[in-house]
DNA sequence: AAGTCGGGGAT
DNA sequence: ATCCCAGACTT
């Protein structure tokens, strides 16, 4: 399969596209950018590299700044756990590794966050180990090409697709040989209507010979979405605001949101939302706007969500309701430095959450 | 092995 | 609407 290797080591150094992180060997930022793209698309991580980068050129200082301003950089990239995962793994290499990482692909998986792909990109990438990157762009340029069935969601299946690149990896630069793989998957094997008519690798591909481009990668895993109704309360006291912080599991965790009342079905006005809520004192409370209905789609949940604003001028009410949502009452304008979910930054944003007072 | 974790772009 | 993105972690 040398030809194979020549051909697509031979197009990627004519077609690829110039990427911050691939113009570097710092294990520093091959691992953050690696961090930052998993499961997530270049062009939308790019920003977010730049961002890290500027922020904290080295991993000694993204180790020494605190956890909620790591979130707060990460904000709008979901998967939460990644930020979380980044920060405690610089602060591992640090504390365990005199500040480097580890040079060797089976050290590196053990460090948090940092999984099979993602030790075998630090490895190959920034110290020229032979391991082979596999992501979502290699399965389907593999199983293609040799027309591997297995399901690349089960371990076997990842099991049966890492073995056949390590097989393939050439000891000459298995770096390029990797960033290649990737790089024809994202551009040229693409998951719908793959270009095929400029593809390197069509003489010899499995998938293109027998038309099965669209059966493969095989892939089983099914996702069943949830629904979810969410009642935001915004409440009000002197220009402050009472916010959050969400729990350690669960989605957005370690995010700040507002006092939130869940129920199996949506509920619209203020009567039915209170009477549920304990430690509610109606009376010194100012009802606001109630939104519209946002519908916030994520991968495995549907969320219905609704934000009730209100207010009060009775420092004493304001404490109690505080309490009683374990939440923690901040200045409007501080608001903008909290890590906080899209859907509350973006209505924080639209609504200046000036008047009722 | 199955479930969970976001937001957004492409089709 | 559906799929999936330079996947990893928990149960």
């Amino acid at each position: 399969m040398q030809d194979f290797v020549n051909k697509i080591v031979s197009w990627y150094e004519k077609n690829h596209r110039q990427l911050p992180w691939r113009e570097t060997h710092d294990p520093y930022r091959i691992w953050l950018s690696e961090i930052i793209l998993q499961q997530t698309r270049v062009e939308q991580g790019r920003p977010y590299y730049e961002q890290f980068t500027t922020e904290h050129p080295n991993i000694q200082s993204l180790a020494e700044a605190n956890e909620e301003s790591i979130l707060r950089l990460w904000q709008g990239l979901g998967y939460y756990s990644r930020a979380r995962n980044l920060h405690k793994c610089a602060k591992t290499v640090m504390a365990e590794h005199g500040g480097h990482f580890p040079k060797k692909f089976e050290d590196l998986k053990k460090l948090p966050g940092i999984g099979p792909y993602t030790a075998a990109a630090i490895a190959s990438f920034a110290f020229g180990e032979k391991v082979a990157c596999v992501d979502g762009n290699v399965y389907r340029l593999l199983s293609r090409f040799f027309g591997i069935s297995d399901d690349i969601a089960s371990p076997k299946g990842q099991k049966v697709f890492f073995e056949k690149a390590q097989s393939l990896i050439p000891s000459d630069r298995p770096d390029l040989f990797n960033q290649a793989t990737m790089e024809m998957g994202a551009m040229v094997c693409t998951p719908k209507k793959p270009n095929c008519m400029y593809c390197p690798l069509q003489a010899g591909c499995f998938a293109f010979e027998h038309n099965k481009q669209e059966e493969l990668p095989v892939k089983t895993k099914k996702v069943k979405v949830k629904k979810r109704y969410l009642h935001y309360l915004i409440i009000k006291h002197e220009g402050e605001v009472l916010m959050k912080k969400r729990d350690t599991k669960g989605i957005w965790a370690g995010l700040y949101d507002f006092p939130l009342i869940e129920g199996k079905e949506a509920i619209v006005d203020f009567d039915d939302l209170l009477e549920n809520t304990p430690n509610f004192n109606g009376g010194k409370f100012l009802l606001g706007q109630i939104s519209q209905q946002y519908k916030h789609v994520l991968t495995h949940q549907q969320l219905f969500v609704r934000f009730f604003e209100i207010s009060t001028k009775n420092q004493a009410a304001f404490q109690q309701v505080k309490e009683a949502f374990q939440s923690h009452s901040f200045p409007l304008e501080e608001t903008m430095g909290i890590p906080k979910p899209i859907l509350i930054d973006q209505y924080l944003k639209e609504h200046q959450l000036e008047g009722v007072e």
